[in-house]
DNA sequence: ACCTGAACACCGTTCAAGT
DNA sequence: ACCTGAACACCGTTCAAGT
């Protein structure tokens, strides 16, 4: 099949009926390029004249199956969405299932660069996002929460999901191209005047105590949220 | 004075020499003219270039006073964290104490339209923002948390503010531009199959319930982090 | 129906040159 | 020392035209 595109031109073909070689566009071939490119390269680096690149199309070709790049990255957050698994709830051990929600879906998001900047501010409309929702709010009502506390509960958690995993990736991706910044940081908060930030030079090991794979300040956040949680969730 | 300008060149006056009547560019009065820019049309506007034309100078010549865009919103941060006032700890009601600062945090950054988004994901360098920081500590403190406990409370609290102030200020301005987005939202809602996302349907009031000016979210995203963080402190 | 080409109105940043 | 002019390498989006 390769060699065929060595031959020359058949007599018969007509120049002017050649379509590129390419598959047509589709909204699914389009969400995984976008993906690829975030992927690689993050969020910063996806862009509608680089897709279409990555695609073998002009810009433009794009938005006959796109309406623009704010619904491209809604497309996105909602496929990755479609990754994460909410088990069926068990009343005895909601808490835990409900902090293992969570760590799945900072891992999903993390797994995708900072893609969580694309879902920071923006309500969920797409499908994938909606049954997260959904069987969020299932682990909730089983917690014992009132309805009201339940659908509060439904945007608080993913609002700290979001903003965790971005400032993870973001972290990242800075210590990726400048391995010194850490270091960099460290300086400069200890070079801070003692007098004018007594606190901060007190705690300055415990502020700058580093985050392991696990992510420690993602977990104190959720242990924080979760106790705050069942607190509201006594009769 | 205004006449001056209006009198024919004095004949030993150099065309040469002449120099632009606008005032010379500072660090502070660049911050202002961002700052204005941010109040008056949101973060999307405030580009380096719009800014240039607002101070009546090119693009380039901003970089004699700035070293970049991001440092530039560094800046405005840390100009705006300035308005916030932090009291001194008084450890019988740490936690109302606690909650007020995070309700003035929030509201100096929706009086500011959008520029929470330019907090997020930034690590606080700024000495008004270190400050702030370390006014939260004793306050936290104060309230019997361990050292480390408060370390990582100093990272939840801001970021909880800023992706509130965020979320807020950015459905806020959806709605200025789109006044019926929220019926669009509400119809979307109302139209989801309710045997796909049973609870979803159930409890669509709840979830549609309207933040009002106070911000419902955010006082019930207050109350679980703080109930969270009692629950830590005691012994 | 689907895509191309070209254009419009923007970006952040750099750098030689001017005063 | 401070700023201008011009350029470089990008953006998102539109729209007439082509096949």
């Amino acid at each position: 099949m390769v060699f065929v595109s060595n031959l020359p031109e058949p007599p018969w073909s007509s120049h002017v009926a050649r379509r590129p070689a390419r598959a047509p566009l589709t909204r699914e071939g389009i969400t995984a390029a976008a993906l690829a490119i975030v992927d690689a390269e993050g969020l910063d680096a996806l862009s509608m004249r680089r897709l279409a690149e990555q695609l073998g199309c002009g810009p433009s070709a794009l938005y006959g199956h796109v309406s623009g790049k704010d619904e491209l990255l809604h497309m996105l957050i909602d496929h990755v969405a479609g990754e994460v698994e909410v088990p069926d709830p068990d009343p005895e051990r909601w808490q835990e299932q409900l902090k293992d929600v969570m760590r799945a879906t900072r891992n999903v998001f993390v797994a995708h660069r900072d893609l969580a900047g694309a879902s920071i501010a923006n309500i969920p409309t797409g499908p994938n996002v909606v049954r997260v929702v959904d069987r969020l709010l299932a682990l909730l009502l089983a917690g014992g929460l009132s309805r009201q506390v339940a659908a509060y509960a439904a945007d608080l958690l993913p609002q700290f999901v979001t903003a965790s995993a971005y400032e993870w990736s973001r972290f990242e991706q800075r210590m990726e191209h400048e391995p010194e910044y850490f270091e960099r940081l460290h300086a400069y908060y200890e070079a801070l005047p003692a007098d004018r930030f007594p606190v901060v030079a007190d705690l300055l090991v415990e502020l700058m105590a580093p985050d392991e794979e696990d992510d420690a300040r993602f977990e104190f956040g959720l242990d924080v949220i979760v106790r705050g949680l069942a607190a509201l969730a006594e009769p």
